[in-house]
RNA sequence: GUCCCCGUAGCUCAGUGGACAGAGCAGCGGUUUUCUAAACCGCCGGCCGCAGGUUCGAAUCCUGCCGGGGACGCCA
């Protein structure tokens, strides 16, 4: 599953993991108007607003079936600048486009429709050929090769090493691990990153909260308290806490450290429980002590957007239109929150990473125009920055809010709640939710439901679809190799066989957007389609071989659509319930 | 006060420039001697917060208002 580090070199030498052997549907039809673009002459010579037909081509699914399997737009949007009216420019791309054999060949109908719509629909020929690649594929199918792929750098999570992860860092945790797989079955490079916030005085007061608890003390106003520091207290190695009442140590550093590092290690296991996986840990003291905020504040000030006053030194943010300039140095010579972001960002980039992704807690929001405005300062190109904010998730149980406070030691873990919840339903829940709006989150509900919960429909069409193979095993019938003709007659396989194509589309919009709730939506319409199919056609059928192989030959690439879809979301694809 | 996000079916939420607005759950009614009924079929349910505007076309873009949440430190 390592992303392959190789260039991918200029043949068709794709190096063993990721290969896709079909272009996908999509992609193929926007090709082919460009050619029909092309090749119906319409397009003025001189027209730079839409030189590049190939850009501009949408292509997108119809909501109704009367307008066929795919429509575009192209003949709406060309009308204003060719000063023509729609329906002319639509019959003449028909045209050209009925004209392209390899158009002849993929599509039955190619119809105009006011305004100006341009719907095609699928042959048969076509479908079952693409089922077969399915199937070749396996369990690459839907992967794509990124038009532009990239090297990105996705930081999420990022939890101070203070306490346990909680159900608040959960949307977090599963949306970063979300965009994640999505972005990579796009085809980019990904590296999953995560930040500890671990000096400081969130770290010292843990310290001082674990000492306090040790030596039977009040703990500190500002502490930390929770089951999970009388732990640590109880757990704290004797050698230490000699250590730490040295002459000239601190002791609420020296057990801060100790703490934190204990609940680093939770955090870890928790988030591998989640199948959450990070290739890359930083720390807030790793970026000081290697001297990237010094390289930050080199190249502001090389920029002149560095300036000195008061004892600090100063970001000239107001160049940007922020409201007031922002301190990275404090006067005692500390450096803000700020300074080690952009002292990070710097680090980021040094490692050769074409984009940034911070998931952050919609709380951030208020920082983010400054770090990109600092990374553009910095001489960075700051659209490659991007900073897609989570939205609060209002936890509730039986219609009453959850509180939650880390430091008072009110909080649900993350543990707590898959024990309850269930990993799958939980990702679930998250993935099909848009990361930008806020939502509740009843875990009475979820638990009630968890029958009903659409990952469970889901992953029933995935069992179902096993135990079918399995029946046939059993009854000594094979899947044909080859769906060849076998579709032309069988309109419900032909819109299962039109569903299973649309995962390619659905990782590429996904991906574009950052986004996952397509990806479960998708899901639970291919189970539906495949549910419906299985009412309508009986698969395993020894009184009719043929027919039984070539269902069954369509039924597996169901299931690995189905399989593919589920892994995307990470969550697992049963074989028998 | 300034800025950001959100407002869609009873509930939880998709849809963010296209052709008659969707899903799950809840509610009502039906389907099983046949490959998994965790399934299938039907019904009920919406001035897409309100008002203007842009567009051939607006739930989607712009402006204003109303309602909810959040952010505005030499905190992290």
């Amino acid at each position: 599953m390592a992303p392959n580090d190789q260039p991918a070199s200029s043949t068709n030498g794709s190096t063993g993991t990721t290969s896709i052997s079909v272009e996908p549907t999509r992609s193929a039809l926007r090709r082919l108007l460009g050619a029909a673009v092309e090749g119906s002459g319409i397009r003025p010579p001189e027209s730079a607003a839409v030189a590049a037909p190939t850009v501009n081509i949408e292509v997108t699914r119809p909501q109704h079936a009367e307008h066929g399997d795919f429509a575009t737009n192209l003949a709406l949007k060309l009308a204003r600048p060719l000063k023509r009216r729609p329906l002319e420019i639509a019959d003449t791309l028909a045209e050209a486009l009925r004209a392209l054999p390899e158009a002849h060949e993929m599509l039955t109908d190619v119809d105009v429709a006011p305004p100006g719509f341009l719907n095609v629909r699928l042959s048969a020929v076509y479908l079952a050929q693409a089922v077969d690649a399915v199937r070749a594929a396996g369990p690459t199918f839907g992967r794509l090769r990124a038009e532009q792929p990239g090297r990105l750098n996705v930081e999420f999570v990022s939890a101070n090493p203070t306490g346990p992860l909680h159900i608040g860092n959960a949307r977090g945790a599963f949306v970063g691990d979300l965009v994640c797989r999505i972005l990579e079955g796009a085809g980019h490079e990904v590296t999953r990153e995560y930040y500890f916030n671990d000096s400081g005085t969130q770290v010292r007061m843990l310290g001082e909260s674990v000492r306090a608890l040790r030596d039977g003390d009040p703990p500190p106003k500002e502490g930390y308290r929770g089951e999970y520091v009388r732990q640590l207290a109880d757990e704290l190695p004797p050698e230490l806490g000699e250590r730490a009442s040295h002459p000239g140590e601190d002791p609420a550093l020296v057990l801060g450290e100790w703490a934190s590092q204990r609940i680093r290690g939770g955090i870890e296991a928790s988030l591998a429980r989640l199948g959450v996986r990070f290739d890359v840990w930083r720390t807030e003291t790793m970026i000081e002590r290697d001297g990237w905020i010094e390289q930050a504040l080199e190249r502001l000030r090389s920029s002149g957007h560095l300036y000195e006053a008061e004892g600090a030194t100063w970001f000239r943010s107001t160049a940007y239109g922020d409201d007031k300039d922002r301190v990275i140095r404090r006067s005692n010579g500390e450096y803000t929150y700020f300074g080690k972001d952009i002292g990070y960002l710097v680090e980021k980039f040094s490692r050769g990473f074409d984009r940034l992704i911070y998931l952050w807690g919609a709380d951030h929001h208020g920082t983010v125009a400054r770090l990109r405005n600092a990374a553009e300062a910095m001489g960075f190109d700051k659209a490659a920055v991007e900073v897609p904010l989570i939205a609060w998730v209002r936890f509730v149980r039986e219609g009453r809010e959850i509180s939650m406070s880390k430091r008072a030691g009110e909080f649900i873990t993350l543990d707590e709640l898959l024990s309850e919840v269930g990993v799958d339903a939980a990702r679930w829940f998250f993935a099909a939710r848009s990361h930008n709006t806020g939502i509740d989150f009843d875990i009475e509900l979820a638990k009630r439901q968890s029958n009903e919960n659409p990952v469970y429909y889901v992953q029933y069409a995935h069992a179902r679809i096993a135990s079918i193979l399995r029946k046939a095993t059993e009854e000594g019938l094979q899947p044909a190799t080859s769906l060849r003709g076998a579709l032309a007659d069988d309109t419900v396989g032909q819109g299962l066989a039109k569903q299973l194509l649309r995962l390619p589309e659905v990782i590429e919009d996904a991906a574009d957007a950052r986004e996952t709730q397509g990806v479960t939506a998708y899901a639970t319409e291919l189970a539906t389609t495949f549910h419906a199919y299985y009412r309508d056609r009986r698969v395993v059928d020894q009184a009719d071989p043929e027919t039984s192989a070539r269902r069954l030959a369509l039924v597996e690439a169901t299931r690995i659509t189905l399989a593919n879809t589920l892994g995307l979301v990470g969550i697992s694809a049963p074989e028998a319930m």
